[in-house]
DNA sequence: TTTGGAAATGAATATTTATTCACTTAACTT
DNA sequence: AAGTTAAGTGAATAAATATTCATTTCCAAA
């Protein structure tokens, strides 16, 4: 008998990504999805329930495959800043990377697709980043602030960074990595 | 003969803020709006052409409806800084009064409904804020740094926060408001 | 108070889009 | 190499949703 093809999951979900970013959300639909992934609308029902169920996996998946990214070189022997510098840095570079990514969560997570156990499990995936900020204070590096309003903070001024120079076409020299890290870490420090 | 309403066509657009807002861009139909807004979906037909036609209107609406709310008790004889947190407070207060705004605003911006050149007018009613910035690195107040860069650490820091809080039914007290703006304050200064 | 005309209505229609399913193809087993 | 079974296909169907339009309601002018 034939196999299941693995790979097959992810090339969906991944053109399922590009078409969200390039039409929208409200403009996503099965027939154009089975097109860029070069199948059958037949096929994405073999892999997926409905249409419901692809976009719930297709936010896990980029949830996880981000705090992977994350994680990148982080390492505990280091000392608090080095650590914090790393995450910051990674977490830009994904954002500039990839950036269907920030918009796709973004309009998921307000959309009647999202299943409410499904944002509840990712929000959980943000336990070890509290943890390092927790740390941070402990060791009086950090100001001593609500964990919501710094990760607030550190996310939504990343993601918007990343997205303003994506959507001008402007590229993020290192020097302009630099000056927005200065920016945080002034933002931050105690 | 029957005068138009020129209040529905105003009506209208709340209405279809709330729906946006409770189940997304992607869950819009007319017929919800005209539940909504307690007129036959016929109606809506009157006041805007289509249903692009409707959003594309409601973009450009809460856009100027936002940047005159920023513009509160901004007055130029006051002091760099002293605007600077007032222009801050308005938009930190803006976004948590209105928190379907930036949700709606950000969904319909990668939407295939919206026209480019609606996107392209919004983005001129920043200019006043860029100047506003100019002033500051002039009198080395704040870092010398790129215009968008400040501006989206701005804007983006600021959304996020409102959201997260509105998201888990927290509120953001004073003391949290003047946490975050210290922060924002020690990022941008020179 | 009558009447002309635009606003408002919402069931009917058109359109778009998700999902199914009868059929074909491919890979594994014996 | 023949048989078996699941994967893959895409036209056909079902379901959802936008839009129209014949009819009714309402207002203002005559």
């Amino acid at each position: 008998m034939k196999s299941k093809d693995e790979q097959k999951e992810s090339t969906i979900i991944r053109a399922t990504l590009q078409l969200i970013f390039r039409e929208g959300l409200a403009g996503l639909k099965m027939s154009n999805i089975a097109k860029q992934a070069s199948m059958a609308v037949g096929t994405l029902y073999i892999y997926f329930k409905n249409k419901e169920d692809l976009l719930n996996h297709l936010f896990l998946y980029f949830k996880r495959e981000s705090m992977t990214q994350l994680a990148q070189k982080i390492d505990f022997a280091q000392p608090f800043k080095v650590n914090f510098k790393q995450l910051w840095h990674n977490y830009l570079a994904y954002a500039v990377d990839n950036p269907e990514q920030a918009t796709l969560l973004e309009q998921l997570h307000y959309s009647p697709y999202l299943r409410p156990e499904v944002v509840a499990e990712t929000d959980k995936l943000l336990q070890p980043i509290r943890d390092m900020l927790d740390e941070g204070k402990r060791q009086m590096l950090i100001k001593n602030t609500d964990n919501e309003l710094l990760l607030a903070f550190l996310s939504g001024s990343i993601n918007q960074i990343a997205r303003r120079f994506h959507e001008n076409d402007r590229k993020l020299s290192p020097e302009l990595r630099e000056q927005a890290f200065d920016m945080t870490w002034d933002a931050v420090r105690a």
